[in-house]
RNA sequence: GCGAAAGUGGCGGAAUUGGUAGACGCACUGGACUUAGGAUCCAGCGCCGCAAGGCGUGCGAGUUCGAGUCUCGCCUUUCGCACCA
């Protein structure tokens, strides 16, 4: 055996042994468990970074582990290989969108294969191959003939100077981002999916789900949004003569004796499209936190209780896509009716009882928002929140003015992009027939590969050859749509696609079979739309009779973000320029805490910026090819492991992948004395001295306590730290008698079995070691030795009032009189009684003792 | 602003069901080996204290025999907010 670990030899060995017996390409077998192990697919941005390789080391754990517990594994991979990027590099660098993605496909392809990840190739896709895209054609036309999809305007970031749509991410602080010119909003017209029609399943289904993390389902329920109110209508006349209602929705009709006036967004029929309005961004952060704007319309409304008349005023907090589009404001209880009633000196009326019993104060400092007991309102008062609703609700009913009803807060999905480097939407404009769908014959409505973006507009509007066609209804000359789906359709199904990489049809029965993925992994920030969507899509999916599967994920792991310290200059005109962590050379205190850096090139001091998500604009990024390049795709991986739970946040530090590579030195050099020794049987049964009784029982202890870290918590952390804990104490075994020997052996050979899900490359070679000929990859997981882990005598802490103050041995079976007549018998223990008088003794079987006494 | 999480030694983290706080690793200190060490091995390592012991899980209260863990209030950080993926 060779004394010395060299990954890049046993790497590339174990790699092409996995290759040549085709281990990890996955069939189809009823006669087995299957376990469909997803990760999130990357978008092929250029290189790997470490979030790819966290996600994908995570997935490939748990495929190995499943694997070797006797599953059929499926872990397949491709490419989200539309979007925004490959625009921006063309409009750097004028490559065209389709060779750059194909491109930075083959190469991060290469990459993934170095880090020996059990994926089945044979299922690969892009999403910007056309035999992908083609279904996402298809399923639109269908979603068009149930009425799912359907257009109507919609509000875009608008960039007056090189007059393009710009996405939410391309505007900084109101302007655009390469122009630098105030962005307006506009309105135009956009296809959009009737996810909302789903809502009471998507909303209900959540509770089918016990796999996914309770916070992501909170999220989702709260982005969804059901709210159970009342619509309020206000009657109006006109001053130049027509007449109407104007609707509002409202959770709070308790407070409706308290409304002072009534605020519409700014794009409401019943507002003109006012100019102050139109700027700013179209994000709900933004709307939210900007400053409360508004102007009288001049009109006003008829209260439907009071008759009183209340002023309209427009609003920039209301918005057009919820309820409708209007609010009743009620600025006694209400925050952001309070804030714009004070700002415009418009009326505060208190209508509900504060909880201090405080009733009618004239100028209230701030909103009270809770609910309570109506005053002030007439015939409601003394009725609580729900009596209330009713009463009113009933009263506005009888008039004609109000119903109650449930609104959603999760608007329909809006897919149209005026992009290039998306999926064409299959629309033909004719003008006899007018927007005419594209006949599936059509499809796919191929996007044409080379075509370069310059920043200024859809490229696919100056491509005759694409846009010239026929009408499929009238057969005169007609002009194909020219905006692209939201890449979130290519995401929202891929998983399926998957499980029938080379069906003629969308899918096929195959993913009865596969589906629903047993586990999916990817970033949290994905825990809303992406999630949400993909569950959507395979709901729309089911009901016209494609796949019978509801719900697409059965267990969801929603991985922490890779971190790294960020070192920056300020510039004379306030520009920041970031350096690299190698670059810069840290001080730190004599508490290792990081007081500043130097740059390494030119000697003068850069500023500490903290730690934050590792990224190419603060230049704060680790390769991960250097590293594996270094160290070895097993260290790699071990550390991305090891550092954190996947949960978490991981923060780099280049010590720590020092201690993985020693880790998987020690473990090389521990195997390779033993083999020198000889190999020998595992112990296969026969008494044992106390000290391998001990040792035998750590041994399995292990396996148990790894099984289930790995299994069902998923902590690999602590089924590393397991593993080195037990592989230190197998280091220390100073006995090479042949009973010691065969513990050694069984141990060892347990270490690898554990271990290979994680450094799988090591494990192969180290197993063909302990056991010539035998391969880990048809190796299954091993079994616990019960017996191994009984003890005759556990240690039970002792304390005297919530402190420990002692230890003490008992048997196994030891009751309750016999430990508390130990624990008192303690020499310690007696010092902290002395002069007390016993109140109460606490025995916790298996733990502990608390004495009580004062 | 709204929604969701997180906060434990010098650092990453462990403590799984309310029961020994700090496993494992890093950094650091001392020693061994060595021509050499940025290799390897051994030992130590929360804070205060000579010790006995006391203090200690972001801050402030509370429940409990017992709280890192549960409850309430606050502070800070991170993620998402519908056209980044």
């Amino acid at each position: 055996m060779q004394p010395h670990y060299s990954p890049r030899e046993i790497e590339a060995q174990a790699q092409a042994a996995w290759e040549a017996a085709e281990a990890f390409t996955a069939k189809e077998d009823p006669s087995r468990p299957k376990y469909y192990c997803l990760s999130m697919f990357p978008y092929p941005s250029g290189k790997l970074h470490m979030g790819h390789v966290r996600n994908y080391t995570i997935g490939d754990v748990l495929a190995r582990f499943h694997r070797m517990r006797g599953y059929n594994v499926m872990q397949p991979m491709g490419w989200d290989a539309f979007g925004l990027p490959a625009e921006n590099a063309a409009i750097a660098s004028g490559v065209a969108p389709a060779r750059w993605t194909y491109d930075n496909i083959a190469y991060m392809k290469k990459q993934l294969k170095s880090l020996g990840l059990a994926i089945d190739w044979k299922r690969e896709l892009a999403t910007c191959r056309p035999e992908y895209y083609r279904w996402n054609q298809w399923l639109f036309l269908r979603m068009l003939e149930k009425g799912i999809a359907y257009q109507k305007t919609g509000l875009v970031n608008w960039d007056p100077v090189v007059q393009t749509v710009l996405a939410n991410e391309q505007v900084i602080e109101g302007r655009g981002w390469r122009t630098g010119a105030l962005v307006e909003k506009r309105e135009i017209p956009m296809y959009y999916l009737a996810i909302t029609r789903y809502a009471e399943e998507l909303l209900a289904e959540l509770d089918n789900l016990p796999g996914w993390p309770e916070q992501v389902k909170l999220m989702q329920k709260n982005w969804i949004g059901k709210s159970h109110g009342v619509r309020v209508g206000f009657p109006y006349t006109l001053p130049e003569g027509g007449s109407g209602i104007l609707w509002v929705f409202t959770t709070r009709a308790d407070t409706l004796m308290g409304a002072t006036y009534v605020a519409v967004a700014a794009e409401h029929p019943l507002a003109a499209f006012i100019e102050e309005c139109k700027k700013g961004g179209v994000t709900e952060a933004e709307i939210a936190t900007q400053e409360k704007k508004g102007m009288p319309t001049g009109l006003t409304v008829t209260h439907p209780l009071t008759g009183e008349a209340l002023p309209v005023w427009v609003a920039n907090y209301v918005l057009m896509g919820y309820g409708e589009g209007a609010v009743m404001a009620v600025p006694a209880h209400d925050e952001r009716d309070f804030e714009f009633a004070k700002k415009y000196g418009l009326p505060i009326r208190t209508v509900i009882a504060a909880p201090g019993g405080g009733t009618e104060r004239e100028a209230p400092a701030a909103a009270m928002t809770e609910h309570g007991v109506c005053i002030n309102s007439g015939k409601y008062d003394g009725l609580g929140f729900e009596a209330a609703v009713d009463a009113i609700a009933a009263d506005l009913a009888a008039k004609g003015l109000g119903e109650k009803k449930v609104t959603w807060r999760l608007r329909d999905w809006a897919i149209s992009r005026q992009r290039y480097w998306g999926t064409p939407i299959p629309i033909i404009h004719c003008e006899a027939c007018g927007e005419v769908p594209g006949p599936d014959e059509d499809l796919p409505v191929v996007l044409p590969e080379d075509l370069i973006p310059d920043g200024s507009g859809n490229p696919l509007a100056k491509c005759e050859r694409f846009l010239r066609c026929t009408c499929p209804r009238c057969g005169r000359a007609a002009r194909r749509e020219t905006d692209t789906m939201d890449t979130f359709v290519d995401s929202s199904w891929y998983f399926l696609r998957y499980c029938s990489p080379d069906a003629a049809s969308m899918v096929d029965e195959r993913v009865d079979y596969w589906m629903p993925a047993d586990q999916y992994i990817g970033g949290i920030e994905h825990a809303i739309l992406h999630l949400l969507y993909a569950r959507f899509w395979t709901k729309v999916m089911r009901d016209l009779g494609l796949a019978t599967v509801s719900e697409p994920f059965a267990n969801l792991l929603t991985q922490g973000m890779v971190l790294n310290h960020i070192f920056f200059r300020k510039g004379e005109k306030g520009g920041i320029t970031y350096f690299a962590p190698d670059e810069v050379e840290v001080h730190r205190d004599a508490k290792g805490l990081i007081t500043g850096a130097v740059c390494k090139a030119d000697g003068q001091p850069v500023e500490y910026g903290g730690i934050g998500t590792m990224s190419k604009s603060k230049k704060n990024g680790v390769d991960p090819q250097a590293l594996i390049d270094q160290y070895g795709a097993d260290t790699a991986r071990l550390f991305m492991m090891f550092a954190a739970p996947p949960e978490n946040t991981l923060e780099w530090s280049d010590a720590g992948v020092e201690g993985a590579w020693r880790f998987l030195n020690r473990l090389w050099k521990l195997v390779h004395a033993h083999v020198e020794k000889g190999v020998v049987p595992a112990y296969g049964g026969g008494s044992l001295p106390d000290g391998l009784k001990a040792l035998r029982r750590q041994i399995h202890a292990t396996l148990q306590k790894v099984t289930d870290d790995i299994g069902r918590r998923k902590t690999f952390n602590t089924a590393i730290a397991a593993v080195m804990e037990l592989t230190n104490a197998l280091g220390r075994v100073n006995d090479d008698s042949p009973l010691a020997r065969a513990v050694v052996q069984e141990g060892l050979e347990l270490v690898v079995h554990m271990l290979w899900p994680i450094v799988p490359h090591i494990c192969e070679a180290l197993y063909a070691e302990l056991r010539p000929g035998a391969r880990l990859m048809d190796a299954t997981w091993p079994e616990v030795d019960q017996d191994a882990l009984v003890e005759d005598e556990i240690d039970l802490v002792v304390q005297v009032n919530g402190k420990l103050r002692g230890q003490i041995r008992v048997p196994r079976d030891a009751d309750r009189a016999a430990i508390e007549a130990l624990a008192r018998a303690n020499p310690n223990v007696q010092k902290f009684i002395d002069g007390l008088t016993i109140r109460k003794v606490v025995v916790v079987p298996g733990r502990l003792i608390n004495i009580v006494a004062n």
